[in-house]
DNA sequence: TCAAAAGTGTTCGGCCTACACCCATGC
DNA sequence: GCATGGGTGTAGGCCGAACACTTTTGA
């Protein structure tokens, strides 16, 4: 499942099926793995050659799904992978996919509604505790565009303030040392920011029933701050 | 991949294979998933035929393992699961299995090393935010077994007090009024706790970048997706 | 000088760890 | 009594949410 902040909010990308079954419905892009490729070379292959999708800055496998009637009259087991875009890439897509809002999404074919319904969960999740964001966000950003990016993912509004805070103090981000300039309106200049580094990370792992650290071991000291 | 507790630690149990490709080498029990069978009844079966564990007290999908030569000469796909078993059942094992223990294992055939590794980093990172131990543990239980069952799946220690109270006010545990007797250097007796609910749930979903909720919202509700 | 937008200081509350202290039992 | 083990009270720390306040710009 391939997703994209677009217009201020997170879409999804479906195909829409055009012979049986569940032919005229909504799916997810789909294929069959070759005998010498990995399942993550296949999706890749898959989403360049049909979608046009070649920036995915994030690729994570969600499950494999095995009901026997899923698809009709065979039995096909299906590995199902999120994908991420950033804001800054536009793939060409074909007639017959378009971007679906994750708020407003179409009755789907096959369990794809489930795979999608279990992608944004996890997609949401992970944006509290780990860098993910950086797979969705351009590569340099003010706190106020990072914090709509993050709104239009998690379908509520986000605090720019604490947002900025908690992702500086993880060292997730760090500032450029670049401004943006002010509207026409005025204003002071926002700082441009980006990610530290763009794979995935776990930023925080939950804490309980952990031994209080000793006061030195943490690295959670803060670099600089972000003014210079 | 199959762990419990067994004599105060975390075990895993292995197959000592027969048969080339690495013949004599351990690998996980496993075995291929039928036409008219979902993964997890395929799983429950190879478990209860081949190794007889039929007390699966909670059976997840890890992944799905793609590389092109995970096993020699042919291609195969395989997706892994983890199983856990309470420390009340102890499966009549065949000849060519043993548990061994999660901190002294053995090395691997195919790629199953990776599998359990990945399987124990689950395990432990759940037992913080989930009610998963209810798989792990007995029906009943005083507080100090369950820190002892904890400290084993962990490979720490963990404190019997905080570990009481963090369950208690999550709601994972309730007391059962029952209190074990005392032992004969006498000491207070042991209330017994079990765990409140026998599936898997998220008890304390990660909470960064949410809005306060309203006060009168009482306790923490669960829902949020895993994280993994 | 004022409005607008960005960034910082500070308070508040929740949750978790650690540790001291109280409770119940056998000898 | 007193040792032994279980349970609770309480203090301290960390972190995040909220919000007021300061900084920097354009008109």
């Amino acid at each position: 499942m391939v997703c994209q902040v677009r217009d201020g909010t997170l879409q999804v990308l479906l195909w829409r099926r055009a012979r049986a079954p569940h032919a005229g419905n909504w799916s997810l892009p789909v294929g069959p793995v070759g005998l010498a490729e990995t399942l993550e070379e296949a999706v890749a292959r898959h989403l360049a050659t049909k979608v046009d999708v070649r920036d995915l800055a994030h690729l994570e496998q969600l499950g494999t799904w095995s009901a026997v009637g899923r698809v009709p009259g065979r039995r096909v087991l299906a590995t199902s992978y999120l994908g991420l875009v950033p804001t800054t890439s536009d793939p060409d897509t074909p007639h017959d996919t378009s971007w679906h809002r994750a708020d407003d999404l179409p009755a789907m074919a096959f369990d794809h509604g489930d795979v999608v319904a279990y992608a944004l969960g996890r997609v949401r999740a992970k944006l509290a505790y780990t860098n993910i964001g950086f797979a969705l966000a351009p590569e340099e950003f003010t706190m106020a565009e990072l914090s709509k990016l993050y709104a239009a993912t998690l379908g509520r509004p986000v605090s720019v303030t604490n947002l900025q805070r908690v992702l500086v103090r993880r060292d997730v981000l760090e500032a450029t040392g670049g401004f943006a300039a002010s509207g026409s309106a005025g204003g002071r200049p926002a700082a441009r920011y980006r990610f530290r580094r763009h794979t995935l990370e776990v930023t925080d792992a939950f804490p309980v029933l952990r031994p209080r650290g000793p006061a030195t071991a943490g690295p959670r000291q803060p670099g600089a701050a972000p003014r210079s």
